[in-house]
DNA sequence: ACTCATTAGTGCCATAACGGCAACAATAGA
DNA sequence: TCTATTGTTGCCGTTATGGCACTAATGAGT
């Protein structure tokens, strides 16, 4: 193993805080990091890390050397990527992230047919519905709704969300089917509770276009979206989730648009977030089997709810 | 080993011109080279080379690479100059070209109190009066007469180099003392003919302050300082040398500088030559050490040539 | 066209480096 | 004070490296 690699192996343990979870991320042993650590600093003839069992600190020149493998690491990956512009079949590693139903309704479907026509690329998907940190756990691609908190990132859109306000008939039964937002702020409320995101307000544009935000009454929280309509189904609580949420429970008639003639906001795009300019072949391939997958006008999670577009005051595309 | 190292091997072996030079620069066996070069290859899964036994050529992928190469040698070298400015010692392996009797003379006698004074130094002295790949070759410092070929190199004057016009005392009995510029190309001389100069003109200055060349009738060439003086000293020819050729020999009466009215050009000045700024440590400290020995305003070997400063039309410093 | 010196490639093997395990010391939080 | 976790290091099995020997290819010289 040489310097270069040595470096690296200081990077990530000056990014992941500790020599073990940057051992955990590499899926080696904690000694292997430590010795690489110290046979680095031998081969440079200066150290890098104070550190003792509970903690680190940078010297002087271990501040330096983080400037400089950063770079380091950089001109690595784009020196591979010019590899991969010549390839002439897609290879490697596609390491994936997103949400529990956002990777399990519209990325998985697409990984067959896109390994059977790059049977040389292995994916790698990983639902994590906390915040994950993209670069420093070498994802190619996250799946996100909304726009990344980290502006090193670049987010390009993949298909748009919207809201919608979902009531089982039951529940309509039992509390009479609300006709203003006073009426639905009254009504018991399932809420997304996410790591990063809590959905307690709900938005709408009123009569003079401006938007309102009201409070919804939360008698459930959950971080998952299939815990939320769960819950909705069951007839006591109501819901405002983005679209790609539903499945075929309007169809099925599980669950009723409700409150339809309020104008909602438009929701934040759904975008595939990746470190830097320059995709390998795989990602941005990956990317348009997913968009394709997914609908380049109308989202495929939007047939599932007939009429869509005349509610709530959406603007046609 | 792991990409990078591979790659610096591949820059080498496109910089060297063949895998044979390329190993025997790194001292390693032929097939070291050819299966390091060949696991590069599978790893980047891309052709580098089109390689047949006597030749090679880039491939696409290959020109490109090479830019990438050369970016990562100079990142990782700029990366080991860090480090190197935290040492509290100088340590390392410095290695040395000169030409010969620059070596011998001026060179190797600092050696010795250079290591005293920083003994985690090691030296590598190379005597090498073929024109060297500075960079190619690994070398931090070069020591030359005359202005570096490449433009990428840097030079740093060390000292002014004069040119003496010698012959033995049996030589003028023989021949007669010349008085004219045009006497002296009548008489037999030896003249330096290294890889890159042969000095087979004398330049001077005439009346008019113009410089006129006039050949020499050479019965001896080397590319050999000491050899020429060895050939003037035997009382056969005449030679025009610069200075620091000259030892104890006009001291000890063996040689005579001649024609001392005519006016000589200044010559090509002493310069340390490396490869890009940001000098080791250690180089800087040689280099400071040679400065000093040699003298910075007279140079060392001017001492053994009593009035030179009055001779040859020399301006005072 | 032939010969030859040199180069690149590869199988095999000894050696060195790597990586994992286990044990231990240090440490921060409870 | 105790405990869980982290960083370090000795030891050992595994893997990669590097060298040797051999072979095929090739360009220069005759």
């Amino acid at each position: 193993m040489d310097i270069t690699n040595k470096l690296m192996i200081f990077l990530e343990v000056v990014e992941q805080g500790s020599l073990a979870r940057a051992a955990e991320l590499r899926n080696v042993d904690r000694s292997v990091v430590s010795k690489q650590l110290n046979k680095l600093e031998e081969e440079l003839g200066v150290r890098l890390l104070n550190r003792s069992t509970r903690s680190f600190s940078l010297t002087a020149a271990g501040a330096e050397m983080v400037k400089k493998a950063k770079e380091l690491r950089l001109m690595l990956s784009e020196t591979v990527q010019i590899a991969e512009n010549y390839h002439s079949e897609p290879r490697g590693l596609l390491k994936l992230t997103s949400s529990s139903i956002l990777g399990k309704r519209y990325i998985q479907p697409v990984i067959n047919d896109f390994q059977k026509r790059f049977p040389q690329v292995e994916v790698e998907l990983r639902l994590e519905d906390r915040v994950v940190d993209i670069v420093g756990e070498g994802y190619d691609l996250a799946f996100r709704v909304g726009p990344p908190r980290d502006s090193n990132l670049i987010a390009r859109p993949l298909a748009r969300t919207r809201l919608l306000i979902l009531a089982a008939p039951e529940f309509i039964q039992t509390y009479g089917e609300p006709k203003t937002i006073e009426e639905l702020a009254e009504l018991p409320a399932a809420i997304y509770a996410g790591d990063s995101k809590k959905v307690h307000e709900l938005l709408h544009i009123d009569k003079n276009g401006k938007e309102v935000a009201t409070p919804m009454r939360s008698v459930y929280r959950a971080n998952d979206g299939e815990l939320l309509l769960a819950k909705v189904i069951s007839g006591t609580a109501y819901t405002a989730v983005p679209a790609f949420i539903v499945n075929d429970e309007i169809i099925k008639g599980s669950l009723i648009p409700i409150m339809q003639h309020i104008h909602l906001p438009e929701y934040h795009k759904m975008n595939v977030v990746y470190p830097h300019r320059g995709l390998p072949a795989r990602s941005q391939l990956f990317f348009d089997a997913v968009k394709e997958y997914i609908g380049s006008e109308i989202p495929i999670w939007e047939h599932n709810i007939p009429g869509f577009e005349k509610m709530y005051g959406h603007k046609p595309s």
